[in-house]
DNA sequence: TTCCTTATTTATCGAATGACAAATTAAATA
DNA sequence: TATTTAATTTGTCATTCGATAAATAAGGAA
């Protein structure tokens, strides 16, 4: 089984890319090995996985912490996808029918065991990254989703309110959670998402409308916290 | 301003504590610390907050592992309070309520910085406590509330099925990330935690007793996933 | 006071870390 | 083929890490 010390069996010797191909592969290997070790794990342990010396990887990025950012950016703002706010938009079909297609997409791209991770990871850390992802989230999302529903209820045009952003942050992260558990946790019992979707859009909805009806907007306080 | 060798500004010398009060001090300051910090971080980090030399700390704790499982103990056996779940089966009151009084006592302990953010480092690190603490949530709240809202509802006792256990999770996750997106993000905009659970929970009663009254119990499938 | 127990510090080890400089060598160019 | 370019490795440095052994000293007991 030995073998002498001249012919080897498995990679010949060096394999050598050229400079873009390498840097990407560099970072979606960093996205792997990060999501799963976490940022703290060394860099060379990262270019064992590479199956490559690890000064290598100082060719490439300046510092860990560039290439950690080149990580981010590839989870966070790369797939993000500009067709999902036309979606909840688009008033030819009823709000819950959108909102059930919305989500069954955007989790099709979130609930994925790196970008969970990594997104977790991140939130600790405290990078601001996150804090721009959420208000990314409330604007293009959680907004629209108010908005159009105000619209469905027969309700006249306003921005909505903070106590309704945390309502639908509280359905938004309801679903999310059910990713974490699923992907991080691994205590989900039943892995039909489009059910679990389904159903907590169902009690959205179901709870707008009291809270809509309940205290109405262009009452009270105009935006006061 | 600088001083001889001798005189010194701040403490004397040394104190010097009895072995189980100063035990539980460094537990007690390794929460902060790990929780602000992570586990990565180092024994000396902790030393220095603690105002010791770091080899003190194994004369308490064989190994930095067994530090922090001290750590996981203090935070998530010893805050379960065993009278959460005796409100959630008071029949004397209507469930709404008493799911209301619930979550503002159960979100008075966990929405707190140190607990919430041991929790995601240890989720991410994939210890088993995580997973025994979510049992114990869905086995001593979640199935409970299911419990209880059959009985609600007028609905003959049973067990929850799976997808109603996924449905309060749903809504006992956007009220745990309420207190995440609070006390790790720095991203809430409403800071009213009681109106915030009690919206939630206007929404999971309207939406189990649709799911309920659709797909009733005691029809087709009893258990199967 | 003196002695004894033990809480605490000093000193140190071996391994692992991020980072850099210089030596190699694969592959394109001439 | 000979030469040049740059991708990759080898070698190394200064820190930092968890952990241990030995020296120190605080405080109670005699």
């Amino acid at each position: 089984m030995s073998k002498p010390n001249a012919t080897q069996t498995e990679t010949p010797k060096r394999k050598r890319l050229p400079s873009p191909e390498r840097r990407q592969d560099f970072i979606n290997k960093a996205i792997e090995f990060f999501a799963e070790e976490g940022f703290e794990s060394s860099t060379r342990g990262l270019a064992k996985k590479l199956g490559v010396t690890q000064p290598l990887l100082y060719r490439y990025f300046p510092s860990k912490d560039d290439l950690i950012s080149e990580v981010y950016g590839a989870v966070y703002v790369n797939r993000w996808l500009p067709e999902w706010e036309p979606i909840l938009r688009d008033r030819s079909r009823p709000l819950t029918e959108r909102l059930n297609t919305f989500y069954n997409i955007y989790t099709d791209v979130i609930f994925n065991r790196e970008w969970m991770r990594i997104y977790l990871f991140s939130g600790l850390k405290g990078v601001d990254i996150n804090r721009r992802y959420m208000q990314l989230v409330r604007q293009r999302i959680l907004e629209p989703i108010l908005i159009e529903a105000r619209a469905e209820f027969g309700l006249p045009d306003e921005p909505a309110r903070d106590c309704e952003v945390e309502f639908a942050w509280v359905m938004h992260g309801g679903i999310f959670y059910y990713g974490v558990r699923d992907l991080i946790y691994d205590s989900v019992i039943s892995t039909d998402k489009e059910r679990v979707i389904s159903d907590a859009i169902v009690a959205f909805m179901a709870g707008l409308e009291i809270k809509l009806r309940r205290d109405p907007p262009s009452k009270g306080e105009p935006q006061t916290v």
